[in-house]
RNA sequence: GGGCGCGUAGCUCAGCGGUAGAGCACUGCCUUCACACGGCAGGGGCCACAGGUUCAAACCCUGUCGCGCCCACCA
C-alpha cells in the first residue's frame, strides 16, 4: 500500500504489471476443480504486426478471459502464431530480391530458402506476441503453438492421410485458380473480382464448307488458340443452321465442331461462344458435358502465364497481353476481325499478388468440402454452435449450401509438405510430360502416408520388392539425372515426394484441436462429452468435462463417475478439458476461410463435437471517416502509438465501448482520449479516497446511512447490469454501464455526498461506516472494470491495501449477495432530483454559484418533510439552499415543482421575471403535454383491454403525478404576477 | 442476378412497440481543499421518405430513395 501519485501515468505500471502476471503464472488455468473457460486465439501470422484489427479482436476475448477469470472460472486462452504460408513466403522472397545478393528463392533451392524462413521467423516471429502482451492480452503464454511445430506437423500429416484413406480427400486434374506471379494454384476465396472496362472482340470463323462464316464473341482473345469448339444455343432459330457442322479455327488452322449448349445465351455477343476448355471454367464444364465431341484440352499457358509450345510456334514465350494483341491483329490481317465494342466485365485477380488469374488445368489435391459441410451445417442448425449476432449464420450456411471443393495443395515452399510419395507409372514417366510439367500426373502411382517409412513399405508392397529397394529421391527432377538412373537399374524403385504444401487453412483448420495436443493415444474422446453436453440441454453450463474429468466429486450427475479421471499433465487431458472453445471471436470476413473449415474439420475428427459454442463475429475496424485502414491509403494507425499515448486501457475501453453487434468500428482518436480522461477520473477519485483513510480489502459493514445503503445498492444494480451484458455479448453495453457507475453515480453523487461524513467533527460511527463502504464499492469498482482496463484497476488494487491476491484473479461480486434497500435508494434518488432541479432552477436565473438561498416547502408530505430534514446538510452544499423560517414570501421568488411539493426561492432585490415566467411556463407545458399523452392513452378503449396491467398502472401513477405537477406549476405562475 | 446490412442531435453511434438517449463537439457560469484529462447547467432531433398494421410505431409490415458489403459462370 502505497501513496497514489498526484498525475495518472499509465506508462509506468503497465508493462510492470504484465510481466507480473506473466511470471507469477496468473494467465495459466490453475482451477482445476473448477468450470474450465476456453477461448482459442485467431493465430496471427507469426511474421506480422498488430493493427488496430488485431486490437479489436483480442481486447474482446480479453475482456471475455478476464471476466470469467473473476468469475471463477479456469479460464484459458489458448494462444499461437501461423506460419502463413503465401504471406511469409512473399515477404521473405521480396526481401531475398532486395537484399545485396539480390537473390531468388529458385536460385537459393528449396532447403536453403526454407531454412532462410525459419531464420527470419527466429528474428520477426516474436514481434506481435510482444505487441499482443502491449495490450494486456492475457493469453497462457506457457503453451504458444505455432502451426508449424511438431505436434501441429504431426497433426496435419494425420489429417491428411485420414481424409485420404476416407476418400475425402484425393487427387484431381481440373481447372484451379492459377496466380501467375507466385505460380501457385489458390482457391475460389482467395481470388477477388474487380470489375474492368474491357472490351468485347467480335471474330469470325470460316465454315468448313466454305458456306460462309460463324461469329463469336470474347473478352480474351488469346485463349482462341486453345478453341475446341463454337456452342450456340439449342434452341436459338438463328443459329440452327450451323449446328452440326464445323469451322476452320484461323491461326492455328484446327477444325473444330459446333455444338449445342444451354449455357449459351442467345441474346448476349453474338450468339455463339468459343469454347476453350483448359482455359474457362465454363467451357471445361461444357467440355465434360460433351464427350461425343471430343474437345481438346489445350494447355495454352506456361505456370508464368507466358504462352507455351502448345501455341503456334510465333506466339510461343509471348505474355498472355502480347498474345491478345497479336491475335487481333491477326485476326484484323485476315478480314475476322469484325468489330469491338466497350464491354465492362468481372476479372479475376490474385488477393495477394495483385495479378489477374488464370483459370488453369494442373492436377492438384482437393478435399470434398460438401461432404465435410454436412455435420457442420448441422451443429449450426441445431444450435450446438451458434453465431453471435446471428446474422451470420445465413451467411455461413449460403457458402456452406454451395460449397466447391477446396482445392488445398500449393506450389510454395513454405507450408506442410504433401505427404505423398510418386512411385514411377509407365503411363506417365515419359520425357514428354516430363517436359511439359503438365502432364496427367493424378494417374501416377503413388502412396499417401504418414511418413517416408510408411510410404516406402506401401511402395514395396505395390512393387514386390523389398523395402531396401525403395529410394526416395529428393525432387523429381533427380528420377532424370542419369548417373542416379544408374544406380541399380535393374532391382530398384524409385519414389519422390510432392513437392507442393498444403494451404494454410488447412492447417489453420485443426486450430482448436491441434494446439491441445491432438492426435493423443489413449485420450478421453470428446465425443462422449459432446453427448452428454447435448443431453443436458441448452443453458445448463454446469456440467462440462472439467468438471467430468476430477471424478463427478460435484455429484453433478451419477454418470460422472464412469468417466475416465484425468488429472492435468495427463495426455488427452488438455484436449479433453477445453475442446470445444467456449467462444470463438473473429472477424465476419474470414467465416469462409477459417470458420467454416474449423467447423467441417472439428466435427469430422473430434467425433462429431464442433469446435466453439459461441462464434462472436465482430467488424472491421475503420479511420475515422469509414474508410478502410490500409497501408496504401496510409490512414492506418498503429495501435501502439495509442497505447504510448493514452494507455493500453484507454484504447481497450474504446474498442470496447464501440462494439456494438453488426456494425464496422470507425476510430475517432478523440474517443481514445475520452476513455482516457476516464481513467483519470477513476484515478483521481481513488487518490481522494485514499487521502481520507479509505483502504480497499475490508468486508462489507452493516450500513445505517442512507447514502452508503444506496450505493451499496447501486454496485449490485451494476453488477447485474454487467452480467446480463456480458451474456448477451453486448461490450458496448458492458463499458458503458461501468462507465456511467464510476463517473455519474460514485464520482458525482456518492463521494460528493459523503465528504461531510468523513469531515473533521463528524460522527466517528459513522465515518468508520461510510470508510469502510467506500472502501469495498471502490474495490468491488476496481474488479467489474477489471476486464476492460486491466491495468490501471492492479496498481490501484495495490495501492489501495495490502491484499492477498492479485486483482486478476479477485471475485467477480455476486449481484444476488448484496444487500439492497429500495427506501434507502429512493431517498437518495429523491435527493439526486431535487439538487439536480434547484441547481438548474438557478442557473437559469442568474443566481451565483456562491450565493446561498433560502427556501420554503409548500404542499410537502411527510415523506417529504422527513427527506427534507436527513438532507438538510446535502442541499445546503450542494444545492445552495437552506430552509427558511416563516411564511413564504409573495413577490421576488423562484419556485419549482417537485415530487409532492412547491419550492419557493426568495431573491433579494429584483430577479428576472420574464426568464422566470418562461422557464416556469415550459416546466407547465413538458408536464401538461405528457400529462395529455397519458390521459390519451388510458382514454382509449384499446390500451386500457390490451395493455399489460403494470403497464396501466404505471401510466394512471404517472398521469396523477404529472397532472398535479402541472397544476402546481400555473400555480406558481399565477402568483409570479 | 441473388443475399445481407445501414440511413436517429454537428460527428460517431445506442435504443427496436408505450413520455427521443450516450460520448465527443458546441454555449454559459465556476480555478469550491480528488480531478480544468475537472465541476454545474444548457442549446440542438418532422428518428431518410411514402403508405399500412396497432389503443399506441424511431421501433413491426410494404414500397421508394440514398450508402455499404458479400456471393454469382453471361463469353
Amino acid at each position: 500500500m502505497t501513496l497514489i501519485d498526484k498525475t495518472f501515468a499509465p506508462a509506468d505500471f503497465e508493462q510492470r504489471w504484465y510481466a507480473h502476471w506473466e511470471t507469477s503464472g496468473a494467465f495459466r488455468p490453475a482451477r482445476p476443480d473448477a468450470k474450465p473457460y476456453t477461448i482459442i486465439i485467431p493465430p496471427p501470422n507469426v511474421t506480422g504486426s498488430l493493427h488496430l484489427g488485431h486490437a479489436l479482436d483480442n481486447t474482446l476475448q480479453d475482456v471475455l478471459i478476464r471476466y470469467h477469470r473473476l468469475k471463477g472460472l479456469d479460464a484459458r486462452w489458448v494462444v499461437g502464431t501461423d506460419h502463413a504460408g503465401i504471406a511469409t513466403q512473399m515477404v521473405v522472397e521480396r526481401q531475398l530480391a532486395e537484399s545485396s545478393q539480390g537473390t531468388t528463392r529458385q536460385a537459393m533451392g528449396r532447403d536453403a530458402f526454407v531454412d532462410t524462413v525459419w531464420e527470419w521467423k527466429a528474428v520477426s516471429g516474436g514481434q506481435i506476441t510482444q505487441q499482443l502482451r502491449r495490450l494486456g492480452a492475457s493469453c497462457d503464454w506457457a503453451n504458444e503453438r505455432f502451426t508449424m511445430d511438431d505436434g501441429f506437423n504431426k497433426a496435419v500429416t494425420r489429417v491428411f492421410v485420414q481424409l485420404y484413406n476416407e476418400g475425402l480427400l484425393y487427387r484431381d486434374k481440373r481447372l484451379v485458380n492459377w496466380d501467375p506471379k507466385f505460380k501457385t494454384a489458390i482457391s475460389d476465396l482467395e481470388v477477388e473480382y474487380r470489375e474492368i472496362d474491357g472490351h468485347l472482340w467480335h471474330f469470325r470463323y470460316p465454315l468448313e464448307d466454305g458456306s460462309g462464316f460463324i461469329a463469336i464473341a470474347t473478352t480474351r482473345p488469346e485463349t482462341i488458340l486453345g478453341d475446341g469448339a463454337v456452342a450456340v444455343n439449342p434452341d436459338d432459330p438463328k443459329m440452327a443452321h450451323y449446328v452440326g457442322k464445323r469451322c476452320r479455327l484461323p491461326l492455328v488452322d484446327r477444325l473444330i465442331p459446333i455444338i449445342t449448349d444451354p449455357y449459351v445465351e442467345a441474346d448476349f455477343g453474338s450468339g455463339a461462344v468459343k469454347i476453350t476448355a483448359a482455359h474457362d471454367f465454363n467451357d471445361f464444364e461444357v467440355y465434360k458435358r460433351h464427350p461425343e465431341a471430343a474437345i481438346p484440352l489445350i494447355n495454352l499457358m506456361n505456370p508464368d502465364a507466358t504462352m507455351s509450345d502448345a501455341c503456334p510456334p510465333d506466339y510461343r514465350g509471348l505474355t498472355r497481353e502480347a498474345a491478345r494483341a497479336k491475335v487481333i491483329a491477326d485476326f484484323d490481317a485476315l478480314g475476322l476481325l469484325d468489330k469491338v465494342e466497350p464491354h465492362k466485365h468481372q476479372v479475376p485477380y490474385g488477393d495477394r499478388s495483385g495479378v489477374v488469374i488464370e483459370p488453369y488445368l494442373t492436377d492438384q489435391w482437393y478435399v470434398n468440402a460438401a461432404e465435410l459441410a454436412k455435420p457442420a451445417l448441422a451443429a449450426v442448425r441445431s444450435g450446438e454452435t451458434q453465431f453471435v449476432p446471428k446474422t451470420w449464420e445465413k451467411t455461413y450456411f449460403n457458402w456452406m449450401e454451395n460449397i466447391q471443393p477446396w482445392c488445398v495443395s500449393r506450389q510454395l515452399w513454405w507450408g506442410h509438405r504433401i505427404p505423398a510419395w510418386y512411385g514411377r507409372d509407365p503411363k506417365a514417366w515419359t520425357e514428354e510430360s516430363r517436359i511439359s510439367g503438365t502432364s496427367s500426373r493424378h494417374e501416377d502411382t503413388y502412396f499417401v502416408a504418414l511418413t517416408e517409412f510408411d510410404a516406402r513399405r506401401q511402395a514395396a508392397r505395390a512393387y514386390a520388392k523389398s523395402i531396401d529397394q525403395i529410394v526416395v529421391l529428393d525432387s523429381y527432377d533427380m528420377v532424370w539425372d542419369r548417373s542416379l538412373r544408374g544406380i541399380d537399374p535393374e532391382g530398384t524403385e524409385f519414389l519422390f515426394r510432392d513437392e507442393d504444401v498444403l494451404d494454410t487453412w488447412f492447417s489453420s483448420a485443426l486450430w482448436p484441436f491441434a494446439t491441445l495436443g491432438w492426435p493423443v493415444e489413449n485420450a478421453v474422446t470428446p465425443a462422449k462429452a459432446g453427448a452428454h453436453r447435448a443431453n443436458d440441454g441448452a443453458g445448463d453450463d454446469g456440467v462440462e468435462m472439467g468438471s467430468r474429468l476430477r471424478g463427478g466429486d460435484d455429484n453433478k450427475g451419477a454418470n460422472d463417475a464412469a468417466e475416465p479421471i484425468l488429472k492435468p499433465g495427463d495426455p488427452g487431458y488438455d484436449l479433453a478439458r477445453h475442446y470445444p472453445g467456449d467462444v470463438l471471436v473473429t472477424g465476419f470476413d474470414i467465416i469462409f476461410f477459417w470458420v467454416a473449415r474449423m467447423m467441417m474439420q472439428g466435427e469430422h475428427f473430434m467425433d462429431g463435437v464442433a469446435p466453439f459454442k459461441t462464434v462472436y463475429c465482430h467488424g472491421l475496424v475503420r479511420d475515422a471517416k469509414g474508410a478502410k485502414m490500409s497501408k496504401s491509403k496510409g490512414n492506418t494507425v498503429d495501435p501502439l502509438v495509442l497505447v504510448d499515448k493514452y494507455g493500453a486501457d484507454a484504447l481497450r475501453f474504446t474498442l470496447t465501448a464501440m462494439e456494438s453487434q453488426g456494425r464496422d468500428i470507425k476510430l475517432d482518436e478523440k474517443r481514445v482520449e475520452g476513455y482516457r480522461n476516464f481513467a483519470t477520473k477513476l484515478w483521481n477519485a481513488a487518490r481522494f479516497c485514499q487521502s481520507n483513510g479509505i483502504a480497499g480489502g475490508g468486508a462489507l459493514p452493516e450500513a445505517t446511512h442512507a447514502v452508503n445503503r444506496w450505493i451499496i445498492g447501486e454496485v449490485a444494480a451494476t453488477a447485474r447490469a454487467l452480467d446480463t451484458a456480458m451474456a448477451a455479448f453486448r461490450f458496448d453495453t458492458f463499458a458503458d454501464t461501468i462507465y456511467q457507475f464510476v463517473w455519474n453515480r460514485f464520482c458525482d453523487w456518492y463521494l460528493e455526498l459523503t465528504k461531510p461524513l468523513l469531515a473533521e467533527g463528524a460522527d466517528a460511527a459513522t465515518a468508520a461506516e461510510t470508510r469502510a463502504v467506500t472502501g469495498w464499492a471502490l474495490d468491488r469498482i476496481l474488479v467489474m472494470l477489471h476486464p476492460v482496463m486491466p491495468f490501471l484497476t492492479e496498481e490501484l488494487w495495490h495501492k489501495l491495501g495490502s491484499r492477498e491476491h492479485d486483482l486478476i484473479v479477485a471475485e467477480w461480486p455476486d449481484a444476488d449477495a448484496i444487500p439492497t434497500d429500495a427506501a434507502a435508494s429512493a431517498d437518495i434518488d429523491w435527493l439526486i432530483g431535487l439538487v439536480t432541479e434547484v441547481r438548474s432552477a438557478r442557473n437559469e436565473i442568474n443566481v451565483p454559484v456562491g450565493t446561498k438561498l433560502g427556501f420554503s416547502v409548500e404542499g410537502a408530505g411527510d415523506l417529504t418533510d422527513r427527506r427534507l430534514a436527513a438532507n438538510r446538510e446535502a442541499l445546503e452544499r450542494l444545492a445552495r439552499i437552506v430552509p427558511m423560517a416563516g411564511a413564504p414570501l409573495d413577490r421576488g421568488r423562484v419556485q419549482l415543482v417537485y415530487g409532492d411539493a412547491t419550492y419557493s426561492l426568495p431573491l433579494e432585490g429584483v430577479i428576472d421575471l420574464a426568464a422566470e415566467r418562461t422557464r416556469l411556463t415550459k416546466s407547465a407545458e413538458a408536464a401538461e403535454k405528457e400529462a395529455a399523452s397519458l390521459a390519451g392513452r388510458l382514454a382509449s378503449p384499446g390500451f386500457v383491454e390490451k395493455a399489460k396491467p403494470e403497464a396501466i398502472d404505471k401510466a394512471r401513477a404517472d398521469h396523477a403525478a404529472r397532472s398535479a405537477e402541472a397544476e402546481r406549476l400555473r400555480a406558481a405562475l399565477a402568483r409570479l404576477g
